[in-house]
RNA sequence: GGGGCUGUCGGCUAGCUUGGUCUAGGCUUGUAGACUUGGGCUCUAUAGACCCCGGUUCAAAUCCGGGCAGCCCCA
């Protein structure tokens, strides 16, 4: 065993494996600035199908596609007061153009609202330019001062930002729901990773909002990472950037907002997920490359037939969209490309060889459980389309499995503290609602409330910290 | 926010404690060729490195200081 592939086990070296894992299959790269990554060819196709995905369903639903300056003066973040102070501890900003000192700086934009915001206020005169649905796919920068890590916590990282603007509060409620219901189809239908569903607490709100619903999945290490955010802003924005409408009541009023993205931060999270020893495991859904063929030929046997079946098996496949590709290099071994193409994570390998040849069969390999069967020549298609759906809902049961694993419920406070060094994962215990003690434990324990479920339960017990009435069961977590 | 560890060919590493035969060794990878091909074959030839800046010294990969970068632990 040489290093090219990942040498320490997942379960027993969790970080390394990671690290290891996201370099070795070509998903990233580290770049000569600290904090910033390069995302390779791997990781940018992964992005590229949620771009695809997500693009698809915000359109249906009237929205569309913009792109604001990535330059945002000071004066617009400040205007939001609690907005400023809560992104501005790590706002990059540019105070220099050439050789002349900038009069204003600008900040490097760490989110979009107010740039959008004050354009927003030009736009919208009338009840009947109503709502605005734009959504921008763009960079942006975090200047983390430590602790970085490839796709989970980058100074800058790919994302999408909708914003909206609506008539009424109604709607703009609905609007914070639907996307959040957008997401979560994209994130468990597609990258197969489950996610608990809820709304943050004030503490853990987005700045500026009203409040902020949220999407969490659980890491094979017990650590929880949020995968998404879908905000109500209310008319906090709407006050300071002065977004106002006639409305059909002819009366002056302030629009209703919302704001929600998704990052690269879900490829780490799907690495971490459905990965393994091996490798990266890509469901099937987002996979770049969805099948590889190996050709499997000697020169003693009739290579040409092999490679004329193989060609055959490719055209077949594409034209059933699936995405494929045959490895007829030479110059490795077919044990050598079954290595590579595994740290890569293709889901299916389609094996063709004489054995295969004389059967008129092929051999299917399956990412997933490494189980290999045959399949007739002529149903080798079906045969794959088959396994590669199969594949998709294993990897999404498994992770529905692992994360209903390292969820625990608790009673009291020793019993938290027990969970939470033994297994991580989530905790869900009884609250009482204060910020103090939602504070008070994590500087005890550096677990913080990942959220508060829509589905709510009965509260079971007093409140996990401070022993009074609890209003509600709440999931706590280490986090990325 | 606090503490600790690390940096040598593309990758993994030996050398550092005790400065000097280091003209920096090995494995792997790259390139060319031969041979092989159903789980990372083998052989031959060839290419390739002391993170950066400064200091100590006759002499620094090795000691000291700073910077940059990566990793881990704690809150």
């Amino acid at each position: 065993m040489s290093d090219i592939g990942v040498t320490v086990k997942k379960s027993e070296d969790f970080s390394e494996w990671y690290t290891e894992v996201v370099l070795k299959s070509g998903m990233a790269e580290y770049a000569p600035i600290k904090g910033c990554m390069i995302l390779r060819e791997q990781s940018y196709a992964i992005w590229e199908k949620i771009q695809e995905v997500f693009n698809r369903k915000i359109k249906a639903t009237g929205h569309r596609n913009v792109y604001f300056p990535m330059f945002i003066p000071e004066s617009f973040l400040k205007k939001e007061a609690e907005h400023f102070e809560g992104f501005v501890p790590e706002v990059a900003w540019v105070t220099e153009g050439g050789s002349t000192k900038l009069e204003e700086k600008l900040a490097i934009r760490p989110t979009s609202e107010t740039i959008i915001y004050a354009t927003f206020a030009k736009w919208i005169r009338s009840w009947r330019d109503l709502p605005i649905k734009i959504n921008q796919w763009c960079n942006i920068v975090r200047w983390e001062t430590k602790a970085t890590k490839p796709f989970l916590r980058t100074r800058e990282f790919l994302w999408q930002e909708g914003h909206t603007a609506h008539v009424t509060s109604e709607e703009a409620e609905k609007e914070v729901m639907d996307i959040l219901g957008e997401y979560k189809d994209v994130m468990e239908n597609y990258l197969a990773i489950p996610v608990l569903v809820g709304v943050k607490t004030e503490n853990e709100k987005f700045a500026g909002a009203l409040y902020t619903t949220t999407l969490e999945a659980m890491m094979p290490d017990g650590k929880a990472l949020q995968m998404g955010t879908s905000h109500n802003l209310g008319q906090n924005f709407a006050k300071v950037f002065d977004i106002k409408f006639i409305g059909e009541d002819e009366k002056e009023h302030q629009v209703w907002q919302t704001s929600w993205g998704i990052s690269t931060r879900l490829i780490g999270a799907l690495v971490m997920v459905h990965g393994d020893d091996r490798g990266l495991v890509v469901p099937p859904k987002v996979a770049p490359v969805q099948v590889v063929i190996v050709p499997i030929t000697y020169k003693a046997a009739d290579s040409t037939a092999i490679l004329e079946k193989a060609k055959e098996i490719l055209e077949k496949l594409k034209a059933k969209c699936i995405v494929a590709f045959l490895d007829d290099r030479t110059e490795y071994t077919p044990g050598w490309k079954f290595n590579e193409w595994e740290l890569k994570g293709v889901p299916v390998r389609i094996e063709i060889g004489p054995r295969d040849l004389k059967q008129e069969q092929v051999t299917l390999a399956r990412r997933d459980t490494y189980q290999k069967t045959t399949a007739k020549m002529d149903e080798a298609v079906q045969a794959t389309e088959k396994l590669l759906e199969e594949i998709q809902n294993n990897l999404y049961a498994k992770a529905k499995t692992a994360l209903e694993e390292k969820t625990t419920t608790v009673q009291n406070y020793d019993d938290f503290q027990k969970a939470l060094k033994n297994k991580g994962g989530f905790i869900k215990a009884a609250w009482c609602g204060s910020s103090e003690c939602e504070e008070k434990i994590k500087e005890e324990t550096g677990a913080t409330i990942r959220l508060k479920p829509f589905e709510k339960e009965k509260p079971v017990g007093t409140c996990l910290c401070c022993g009074k009435e609890s209003v509600e069961m709440v999931y706590f977590a280490k986090s990325y």
